[in-house]
DNA sequence: GTCTGGCACTCCGTCCGTGCGAGTGCCAGC
DNA sequence: GCTGGCACTCGCACGGACGGAGTGCCAGAC
C-alpha cells in the first residue's frame, strides 16, 4: 500500500529529525524539511496512526513527536542503510591503529578511537581466553613456594598467576616444570586446557606430581574465574554532553560500566556471526541501561569472536553511523590481532 | 590574641557545616550548631574579617559564607586533624585487599575501595617501571622474525612488547637470547638498565650480538617511553553524584581522567615521604580542575614512592576523612606489594 | 477514498510581579 | 569588645498572564 509506505517515511523523517535537532518534532517542520509530497494535515494523520501503533510518542500533548523504543527499533531494523564510512575515515582509522605496539595498546587506541567516531562511551572486551590458545607458558619463583605463573595466549593477551606451594621448591624443578607445562600445553586452546590436565599429571615424574598438579589446578582456576574477562572503557566524557538526553540516568550508566560484569554480558552476547547488534532502551536487561541504546559486534574471525566492543549511548543517537563505526573498528581490530 | 583563635574557630566551623550541608552558612546556623561562646552579631564581624582576607565569601549579597579555596587551604594546614578509621573500617580494609591475586587484581580492589570509602573518583598509578626491579624477562617467539618480549617487576607487573628483528632467528638463538638477558637484567632496577646494555653487547657471542642489541634496546625504549605509566580510575559514578558541587566541570574533569597524562603528572609528584598533598582547586595546575580538590599520596618505602594514588572531588570535600582514608589505603598497597 | 486547508483547542515554557525568609551591616548601649 | 536591635538587600518560590507550537477534527476538493 501506498500508505504504510508513506507512514515508514514519516517515521524515517522523525527519527532523523529528532537524532539531530533533539527537539519532538511537528507536522509542520517534517513537511517542510522533507519533501513528503502531502501536506502537513495528511502528516498528522499517519502521525496519528503510528502513535497509536507505538512508534512515536509525544512528551505533552501540544508537542511533537519523539520515536519510541519500538520506533527506533523499526528504524534500525528497515529504515537505515548501514552508512559506509568515508575513505578518510578509513583512512585515519587505519593510521590511528597502526602505532599500536602491544594488546593493551591495541585496545587502548581502539575504545578512543571508537569513541571519538561516535561520540560515545565505547567498551572493548579482553579477547577471551576460553577462545584463545596458549602461546607460552612461564614460571617464575617469587620466593621459596611461591611461584608466578604468567600465560601467554595466541592473541598476545598475558596473564598472570600468584600460586602458593606449600613447600621450597628447587630451582631445577621450575625449570623441569616450565617445560612439562609448555609441551603440554602450548598450542591448546585454553576451553580444552582442562581435559589435559589429568593425563599430564599422570605422565608427570613422581617428584614433580603433587607440584604439577597444583600449578594446573591455579591455571585452569585462572581461566574459567568469572572476573577473566576484561573491559576497557573509553569516552565517558561523553556522558556529560549527552547527559541532557539521558535524564538522571548518567550514575547508573557510569556504575554499569565499572561494575563491568552487566555490560560484559551486553558485549559478549554477539556471537551472531559479524553482524552488529542493537539494543535500544527497554531492550537492555539491565535496569541501569533501560534508558541507553548498546550498539555491539564481535571481533576476531566472523563465526568465532574473541570477544566484542561497542558503544552506549542515548537511545537518541545516529544508529546508521554508529553502527558504521563500530564494524569498521571491530573489523581492525580482528585484523591486528590476527596479525600479531 | 584571642580575637584570630576565635576567627579561626569561625572558618573551622563554616568549612565543616558547608561540607556537610552543602548551604552557605550564616552567623545564627553557626552560633547555634557551634558553642563559640559569643552572639551571631560577633561572628558576624568576624565573618566580615574573614572575607576581607579572602578565607571566605558570599555566594550573594544576602546569602550566608562558602569557603574559598584559600579559606580550605588554612583549613587543611591548621585547622584539622587528620581523622583516623575507625577499627572496623581498618578490618574492611584489610578484608577487602586481601583476596587479590594479582597486581591488576590489587590496583583494581584498591581504587575500588577507595572510592567507596571516600565515595569520590579514585585513581591509582601502576608502579613506577623505572623504580621497579627485573625479576625476569621471557623472550618468546611470535612467528620467523617476531619476537614477544616479556617483562616481569618485583612488583608483579607484567609488560611486553613485540620486537620486529629484520631476519628469522631460530629456536637456539632464542634460548640463549632468554638466558643472557637474564643473566644481564634480572635483580636490576630498571632506571639503570640503560647502562648495562653496551657491556651486555659487548660480551655477547657474535652470532647474537645484533639480536642482542635490537632486543634490549626494544627493552630501553619500553621503559622510558613517556606512556609507561598507567592510570586505574574508579568511582566515577561519584562524580555524577558530586555534580551539583562541580557546576558544568564535570565534562573536564572525565576528560582529564581520560587523558590520564594529566592526572598522572599531578598524582606522582608526591614524593615528599609518605604525607598526604592536598591540591585544592586553583592550585590545580591543569585548567580542567580548577573546580576541583586533588588527595594524593604516595605508596611503597616512604623514600621512594613506587607510585602514587588518591583522589579527585569537589572542593567542597571532607578532607580530614579523605586524608586518612588515603593514606591508608597508600599503606595497605604498598604492603600488598611487597610482600609479593 | 484520499488529501487539503481552516479552525478551535490544549498545553508548555516564559516572563513578570509579589511576598517571604534568610542573612547581613551598622549602630547604640552595656 | 561584645550584644541586641533594626533596617536593608537579595535570592527564590509562587502564581497568573501570555504567546506559540502543535494537534485533532471537519468540511470541501480532486
Amino acid at each position: 500500500m501506498a500508505h504504510d509506505e508513506r507512514r515508514l517515511q514519516v517515521l524515517r523523517a522523525i527519527v532523523q529529525d529528532y537524532v539531530s535537532t533533539n527537539d519532538p518534532v511537528g507536522s509542520k517542520a517534517l513537511a517542510d524539511r522533507h519533501d513528503l509530497g502531502v501536506s502537513p494535515a495528511t502528516i498528522r494523520n499517519d502521525m496519528a496512526v503510528l502513535e497509536e501503533q507505538g512508534y512515536i510518542a509525544q512528551p505533552h500533548t501540544s508537542a511533537g513527536r519523539v520515536p519510541t523504543d519500538k520506533g527506533y527499533r523499526l528504524f534500525v531494523d528497515r529504515l537505515s542503510a548501514v552508512k559506509p564510512l568515508s575513505g578518510a575515515e578509513r583512512k585515519a582509522i587505519e593510521k590511528f591503529l597502526d602505532g599500536a605496539v602491544d594488546l593493551h595498546d591495541v585496545l587502548g587506541r581502539s575504545v578512543r578511537l571508537l569513541a571519538q567516531l561516535t561520540r560515545q562511551v565505547a567498551v572493548i572486551q579482553y579477547p577471551t581466553l576460553s577462545r584463545s590458545a596458549v602461546r607460552h607458558l612461564e614460571v617464575v619463583q617469587v620466593a621459596g613456594s611461591r611461584l608466578l605463573l604468567v600465560l601467554i595466549t595466541d592473541t598476545g593477551r598475558v596473564e598472570q598467576r600468584v600460586v602458593e606451594c606449600s613447600v621450597d621448591v628447587d630451582a631445577e624443578s621450575v625449570a623441569e616444570l616450565r617445560t612439562l607445562l609448555n609441551s603440554a600445553f602450548t598450542g591448546a586452546k585454553l576451553a580444552e586446557a582442562a581435559g589435559l590436565v589429568p593425563e599430564l599429571v599422570d605422565t608427570a615424574p613422581p617428584h614433580l606430581r603433587t607440584l604439577v598438579a597444583g600449578v594446573s589446578a591455579a591455571l585452569i582456576e585462572t581461566l574459567v574465574e568469572p572476573g577473566e574477562d576484561r573491559l576497557v572503557v573509553g569516552g565517558t566524557a561523553n556522558l556529560a554532553r549527552t547527559a541532557l538526553d539521558l535524564p538522571g540516568t548518567v550514575r547508573p550508566i557510569l556504575e554499569a560500566l565499572e561494575e563491568q560484569v552487566v555490560v560484559l554480558k551486553l558485549i559478549s552476547e554477539v556471537d551472531t556471526g559479524g553482524t552488529v547488534v542493537v539494543r535500544i532502551g527497554e531492550e537492555n536487561a539491565h535496569e541501569a541501561l533501560t534508558g541507553a541504546s548498546v550498539v555491539s559486534v564481535g571481533y576476531g574471525a566472523p563465526d568465532r569472536a574473541l570477544g566484542g566492543l561497542g558503544i552506549v549511548g542515548p537511545t537518541r543517537m545516529d544508529y546508521p553511523t554508529n553502527m558504521a563505526a563500530v564494524r569498521a573498528v571491530a573489523r581492525y581490530v580482528g585484523q591486528l590481532l590476527a596479525e600479531s
